[in-house]
DNA sequence: GTCAACAATGCAATATTATAACATTTAAAT
DNA sequence: ATTTAAATGTTATAATATTGCATTGTTGAC
């Protein structure tokens, strides 16, 4: 029984008013202020459904119309996201994409697609063990995690396949 | 029995060398060319042996006399030295690191230390086969990985727990 | 050996990502 | 109301990385 993921088909704005109303729950419970730069911001990246560049986000709000930020306003917004744990950070890609599940502060690992850049935030036992493992093995003590794979998505997959006639 | 790793105190002017001496090696039965900027730069790596941003090792050559390369150049180098796997790059630090074993390519997990930035680079069976399990549970077909726990390395763990008194 | 072809490097400019420093505004608390 | 702290605006710049083109060096065919 399949978990529904971003692989599928999904009713998006729902999708991302859904994160909203969780973010909005979320700082009333933190006491956090969601300012509207930073409910703007978290929108962005939850519309694009994609790891999505700091300045792609400060473009995308400009073409809206509604506010011309610089970079500084941007990637203040995001370390405040972050920092709630509503987006991730996505190193190898220097791109955020936000959080399924900020409910408890985590580290995301992540399954991201080379072709259509589809990522999806995976987070299983095995995975944690075998790092906590590990670093166990080499007396380290990990304070972050950050693990991304790169691959093919099913979907690109099977495009692939398809290609080949 | 534990192996030694750069935790451990050790000869570094004979790592380094050796390093080298793979790498000709490598290229000689690649067919590949260690051309003069291609080794200065594979030095530099390995002589920090911590992770080093190529604007670092620009910087190091100029300081050394023997070139004065531009960005590219360093780049360039950089690429070719990734491609052999003589090298691998840590996306969370924009930084790279000499690889221990380029005998197969790899993908290398790091554990890298927050304070005194020691990087060790591990390979352990448990942690690629709950990537690959957790990957196939999502029909994705991974391609590469990028697996960066920060944190603090047993030397480090032991002078701060010095520090406290 | 000479030449053509290709690989590697040099070099200048510029793109991309991120931050510093300080002014101004907004919100909250007293 | 006034003070304080937090958030944002603004300008400049730092840090990382790439593009495009000129030049040099190496290899292999003849």
């Amino acid at each position: 029984m399949a978990t529904p993921t971003a692989y599928h088909r999904h009713d998006h704005r729902q999708c991302v008013a859904d994160a909203l109303s969780t973010a909005r729950q979320l700082c009333r419970q933190r006491g956090a202020k969601l300012t509207r730069i930073r409910e703007q911001v978290l929108t962005e990246v939850w519309d694009s459904h994609q790891p999505l560049g700091a300045y792609a986000i400060l473009e995308r709000l400009a073409e809206r119309g509604e506010c011309h930020p610089a970079p500084p306003t941007v990637y203040r917004a995001l370390d405040f996201l972050q920092e709630l744990g509503l987006v991730h950070r996505i190193a190898s890609l220097n791109a955020f994409i936000g959080c399924d599940d900020p409910s408890h502060p985590h580290q995301g690992h992540f399954l991201i697609c080379r072709h259509c850049h589809t990522t999806v935030e995976v987070n299983t036992a095995p995975l944690h063990q075998a790092i906590a493992q590990c670093a166990t093995q080499h007396g380290f003590a990990v304070e972050a995690e950050c693990v991304e794979v790169v691959g093919c998505c099913p979907n690109c997959q099977q495009r692939e396949a398809g290609d080949e006639h």
